[in-house]
DNA sequence: CCGATTTGACCCTG
DNA sequence: CAGGGTCAAATCGG
């Protein structure tokens, strides 16, 4: 555990030597990205060690993008388990067993004297998918993977038995578009760098101000953001099967995405934010700006922006792990 | 000012 | 009754 320790040390210090020197490696890409392979290699090893499940070498072999790819690996949840190759189910994909059971959305204010019974659902009343996705492994790592649409946060609960509470989110069309998908998003216990993210519901629209629910290709993306940004589309529960490698995809989305902090972390003994996936914008009209080694950088750090915070993100967040290390032992 | 997040309380389900 | 899911007031932040 020293070694870890001492490894993730290491990879602190390279990071704030990249912090230091960044003015300088700016305009030094080969640099910076040989920098940033090897805080990502330090890092990754330590992680690799934690899980014992992937081998250094492998993850050195591995690409970036292939790193911020859902795993699914959800074995104890055969019924609503799925592989979603990072994209949040759609109906066109959804086989599972729908179950409904009572009236619509609770989304309706309620009284909340007893005699007023609003509509509930049990967690598997609507139909549910869950994934597992990974967490960044560096940078802000309490920031769940985007999966192209936007979410607002309406609860976060600890759970028995979990180190991690769950956050709990709708979309944040739910008004708008009647649109009444959730999720919950809550780290694992054996591995804090990947998420259980659960869907429930289906969007009602469409439409996603971070990312297309669906990998379109880069065209199509930008029509869609475009149309998105001046229409409002009718429910529509079916994406078009487009088909474009989700590395593809994946690019354009961390290239453009700009993933909100969301003011998460402003109290340290919580783990607020825990979900952070708050809402975050894209980008528009940058499509042509795709720049490698910004976007390692941004996918190392995860902050996305251009913000020069990275680091404390990085730190803070680091912290906090510390933290809750020495907490527990 | 408005929308998002936090957070304690409420309430339903098992 | 315990635990999980949601509400909504307070707070935050752009």
């Amino acid at each position: 555990m020293d070694e870890m320790i001492s490894l993730i040390y290491r990879g602190c210090t390279l990071a704030r030597d990249l912090q230091l020197n960044l003015p300088n490696l700016a305009n030094q890409p080969i640099d910076l990205a040989r920098s940033c392979d090897e805080i990502a290699r330090v890092f990754g090893s330590v992680r690799d060690r934690l899980n014992g499940t992937i081998l250094l070498h492998e993850f050195q072999q591995q690409e970036w993008l292939r790193q911020l790819q859902p795993r699914v690996v959800v074995p104890e949840d055969p019924k609503g388990t799925f592989d979603i190759h990072g994209v949040p189910p759609e109906s066109s994909r959804m086989e599972e067993v729908e179950q409904p059971r009572g009236g619509g959305e609770d989304a309706s204010g309620s009284s909340r004297n007893s005699s007023f019974q609003r509509p509930r659902r049990r967690k598997d009343d609507a139909n549910k998918r869950t994934i597992r996705v990974p967490a960044p492994r560096m940078g802000n790592t309490e920031i769940p993977p985007e999966d192209g649409h936007t979410w607002r946060k309406y609860g976060q609960k600890e759970i028995l038995g979990s180190r991690f509470p769950r956050g709990y989110y709708r979309c944040t069309h739910q008004k708008l578009y009647n649109c009444n998908a959730k999720k919950q998003v809550q780290r694992l216990d054996d591995d804090p760098f990947t998420f259980e993210v659960t869907y429930r519901g289906e969007h009602a629209c469409t439409i996603s101000s971070t990312a297309p629910s669906v990998p379109p290709t880069s065209t199509d993306f930008v029509q869609n953001m475009a149309q998105q940004a001046t229409t409002i589309q009718p429910p529509v529960s079916q994406g078009p099967p487009v088909s474009v490698p989700l590395g593809h995809w994946l690019s354009i989305d961390i290239s453009h995405r700009n993933a909100g902090v969301s003011g998460a972390g402003t109290s340290s003994n919580r783990m607020v934010g825990s979900g952070g996936a708050g809402p975050s914008t894209v980008q528009l009209g940058r499509e042509n700006e795709y720049q490698p080694v910004a976007d390692l950088a941004d996918t190392m750090f995860n902050s996305g922006s251009s913000s020069n915070n990275s680091m404390d993100i990085i730190f803070s967040s680091m912290e906090d792990k510390w933290e809750a290390g020495d907490k527990m032992n």
